[in-house]
RNA sequence: GCGCAGGUGGCGGAGCGGUCAAUCGCAUCAGACUGUAAAUCUGACGCCCUAGCGGCUACGGAGGUUCGAAUCCUCCCCUGCGCA
């Protein structure tokens, strides 16, 4: 049912390509997995997809779970009510204790020295059992079991542990005890899982402490996962150097997810490092927000300088909106008009240009060419 | 020609005697976004600068009233609607 095969090596790196076959299609890798928080790819329409090459989708348990409570028991399946015939994950709700809690109180990033908005609001009570979720007036509580049961009725191919993301703030003491938590909730999700179609991942944290990376990559790889998540907080920096930490305290032969980055230099370095898959809301949100990502880096198309330009949004791209010959200036004009369609296009892009990019790294590495391709890529980026 | 309603920053549109360089929206400019709280958010946006509860010029034009006017008065110019 899940398998991981890897084709070839970097030679002069940890990168590697190969496939991961699951109940619904393989997936090869290196790839991009495209967020579908509320089992939908925003903005797009379920036969935009295989126009995008997307060949994975990762959906979350704590939106699905807030939106369909009850009906979860007669729910559908991710894949028949994505219309996405691909393999789909779940997050196990894990990174909203971060976002939903600390971060929105302290409008912190994942990514450590992002400042985001910050309301003051945390909205989250850790206890060892779980996870309760203020959500208006009710409560939402996600614990191991809880998790892994709503995941197994969404029915994703990939699913992860739950797990507690600390955010780059939180000091040693917090981190240690948190990362307990986070390695006795892998084990109580191991224990809870019925399903035997689906591949559970389970989850490193330790956030950029090495002591604690190493002793949850050992921890974690010692247990009987089929593959693993790496997450958690960490600077761009850091970012690095916990994927060197933990990647080679994993077995070689299982799958390595990076949760939650992907801009072009992070995939880069990741799999350099030996990631396989990796996700990221970078293509999809920034794409609405007008943000449009090509081989150079990424403009905002938005711009009044793009108005009436005729060029297409990247130049020599093969993504059905560049090869349909729409054009910036129409698609400025959308966003200038609010309308939707704007989001569409611009994501359309965005996913395809970031698989794309993750098809390119797969050849590279095939022809042993992966470190000439990622210094080539490099020297592109504008900013 | 008469009557009515208006003329405010790039545009729309508030303000109707003081704290108004002037709410707000749009446009523009700059920035942010990394397991989606955000198809969102932040900042700038008359001119000048040592960038400040700083200086200057401003609310169709010209006068006037007032300690003080975008706000009141007079005349003029212009626009829209109605009647001739």
């Amino acid at each position: 049912m899940f398998n991981f095969k890897i084709i070839a090596k970097d030679k002069k790196s940890r990168a590697r390509t190969g496939v991961i076959e699951t109940p619904h299609g393989i997936v090869e890798t290196p790839a991009y997995t495209i967020v579908g928080t509320n089992a939908a790819v925003r903005t797009l329409h379920p036969e935009d997809l295989p126009g995008t090459k997307t060949q994975l989708i990762i959906a979350n348990t704590y939106h699905l779970w807030r939106e369909l409570g009850d009906r979860l028991d007669s729910f559908e399946g991710l894949h028949k009510k994505m219309g996405f015939n691909g393999a789909i994950m779940t997050d196990s709700g894990g990174f909203q204790v971060f976002s939903l809690g600390f971060a929105r109180e302290h409008g912190t990033s994942k990514v450590a020295g992002i400042v985001t908005g910050r309301d003051g609001i945390n909205l989250t009570k850790i206890t060892d059992d779980g996870v309760s979720f203020k959500d208006g007036e009710r409560e939402i509580f996600l614990n191991p079991e809880i998790s892994i049961g709503i995941q197994e009725k969404l029915g994703a191919d990939i699913i992860f542990a739950f797990d507690e993301c600390t955010s780059p703030l939180n000091d040693y003491a917090y981190n240690k005890l948190a990362l307990a938590r986070t390695h006795a909730w892998a084990k109580r999700c191991l224990a809870a899982q019925k399903r035997s179609d689906q591949a559970l991942y389970g989850i490193i944290q330790g956030g950029e402490w090495r002591d604690l990376r190493e002793e949850s990559a050992r921890f974690i790889g010692s247990l009987p996962f089929p593959g693993f998540g790496i997450g958690g907080s960490f600077g761009k920096e850091g970012m690095m150097d916990v994927l060197s930490w933990t990647l080679p305290l994993l077995p070689e032969e299982k799958p390595r997810h990076l949760l939650g980055i992907g801009r072009i230099e992070d995939v880069l370095n990741a799999v350099e490092l030996g990631v396989d898959t990796l996700d990221c809301v970078i293509p999809t949100r920034e794409a609405r927000h007008g943000s449009i990502w090509t081989a150079e880096g990424r403009y905002d198309v938005k711009k009044g300088r793009y108005a009436g330009d005729k060029k297409p949004l990247e130049k020599n791209c093969a993504c059905p909106v560049c090869a349909s010959g729409r054009t910036r200036g129409e698609i400025k004009a959308l966003f200038a008009a609010r309308d939707l369609e704007a989001g569409r296009l611009a994501t359309i892009h965005n996913v395809w240009f970031f698989n794309e990019l993750m098809r390119q790294i797969r050849e590279s590495i095939k022809e042993e060419k992966f470190a000439k391709f990622k210094k080539k890529a490099l020297s592109k980026l504008m900013d």
